[in-house]
DNA sequence: GTAATACATAGACATTTGTCAATATGTTTT
DNA sequence: AAAACATATTGACAAATGTCTATGTATTAC
């Protein structure tokens, strides 16, 4: 996953109504009209929301008849939160001693 | 941590500068002046950057002399942590039938 | 076939964001 | 005291973003 690719997705969650639609998604499968039914925003605006979700790979959709149902993908998840927990691990080893203003 | 928290960190680590400025933090503390040498933007540029990673709590900063030095809060990470995990599980246990369109 | 439902697309608009140049503030060095 | 250095603040601007209305496209129901 390229640094680009971790931006997308901190970009997409970067919004609350993505995230409660995250949330939402937690409990399973969703179509849209479910969660336009918890969200106070129109039908174009959930499906700008959901297409941003898909683009970077955080939700996968499966159409079945007129309804498009939404899932989360773990396997993104998993990836993203790798890079979170590396970046932020304290990791003695890796410490430099370098820095210009280190007295 | 409220949705609008874990909101704001999203935006902040949603630009490729910041998750280079954290990716830079983790290995040590550094300082401004150091973080400027590796990014190709003006000093006020990195400031604005900085004062977003510390607004949303996921950086701390210490002065010394005319130096700032620049830490990650590894709580905040952890606590950021917690929340995608939360999110990203499948829990079956959690798992709604009624969806409207379910079979 | 007509109406209703679920979703996408296009265009508009106000707000936010990343960036810079200019300038100010505080600290160290000479 | 003056110069140099590290950082913050202000104001400007182009680009991106979230939202809406209007409209289009499938699919199902009557």
């Amino acid at each position: 996953m390229t640094r680009e690719e971790i931006a997308n997705i901190c970009k997409a969650m970067s919004d609350t109504n993505r995230l409660r639609i995250i949330e939402m998604l937690t409990s399973g499968e969703k179509c849209g009209c479910e969660l336009l039914d918890e969200l106070q925003v129109t039908q174009p605006t959930l499906s700008h929301h959901m297409k941003v979700l898909s683009d970077c790979g955080l939700v996968s959709s499966r159409k079945d008849g007129k309804w498009h149902h939404y899932t989360i993908r773990h396997e993104c998840f998993a990836e993203y939160i790798e890079y979170i927990a590396a970046v932020s691990s304290h990791n003695e080893q890796n410490r430099e001693m370098s820095c210009c203003c280190s007295k």
